[in-house]
DNA sequence: CTCGTAGTACGGTGAGTATCGTACGAAGCA
DNA sequence: TGCTTCGTACGATACTCACCGTACTACGAG
């Protein structure tokens, strides 16, 4: 069933389930902010490789597993990597403008804390 | 100095102080969200004993605290009274968009999810 | 000065969470 | 069939946090 790209399946929620609490306090982690905003930047998949966090590989499997149960990003396995993807539409339906704003919102700061 | 309401002054980031992580942090929690949508819809001051929290007055006070320290709120003492603002200026200032567009998901969840 | 109201301070509890290390599983390559 | 890489599972730890109750302070009214 469904479109198989490998055996393992992951627990999305639904559209309809995906908490506005649930988002920002999923966004509320730096680590967390930083891997969503690369995702914005890459606009497509990202394995989880891909991202040279600070910390070990469990806890940073335990961060993407905060992302996607709150239905920030949708996750898929690709042979052994497991791409992660923003889930822009899901959420600009839900809540327009926000995650934009979020974006945006981490972008000034970080200009105005780091760059001149 | 300064404006004088009261003797006891009570700590406040300055704008540049705010991080959006403190930010986000503080409305992640469905109570402390509650009160900056009231408070966003009163347009002005409410007395922290207006709200009607289903929690103790030291739970209430603790989430009280948490807006004011990562900049949502500004308090002060009036008489016995401790007034609560919305601190719309500084955080259109440094994440534009960003209240109102959380103010505007909680809308539009409350409606999906009580209303029709 | 006394009393009531508004809110604080403090100590404690239970739940959640960010972190680690080690051991394991799944897919691909040689 | 191994070996490697990517990621998971599990247990442990330390920290944060939402919450409570009790005792307390600050202010205003009588």
């Amino acid at each position: 069933m469904t479109t198989a790209t490998s055996s393992r399946e992951l627990a999305h929620p639904e559209r309809d389930e995906i908490r506005l609490e649930a988002v920002l306090h999923a966004l509320s982690d730096p680590m967390r902010l930083q891997v969503v905003r690369e995702l914005a930047e890459a606009q497509g998949e990202l394995s989880c490789s891909y991202f040279d966090l600070p910390v070990t590989k469990s806890t940073t499997t335990h961060h993407f597993r905060v992302l996607r149960e709150s239905g920030v990003i949708r996750q898929v396995y690709r042979g052994t990597a497991k791409m992660n993807g923003l889930r822009r539409e899901d959420l600009a339906a839900l809540f327009p403008g926000l995650l934009d704003s979020v974006l945006d919102a981490a972008a000034r700061q970080e200009r105005r804390l780091t760059g001149s």
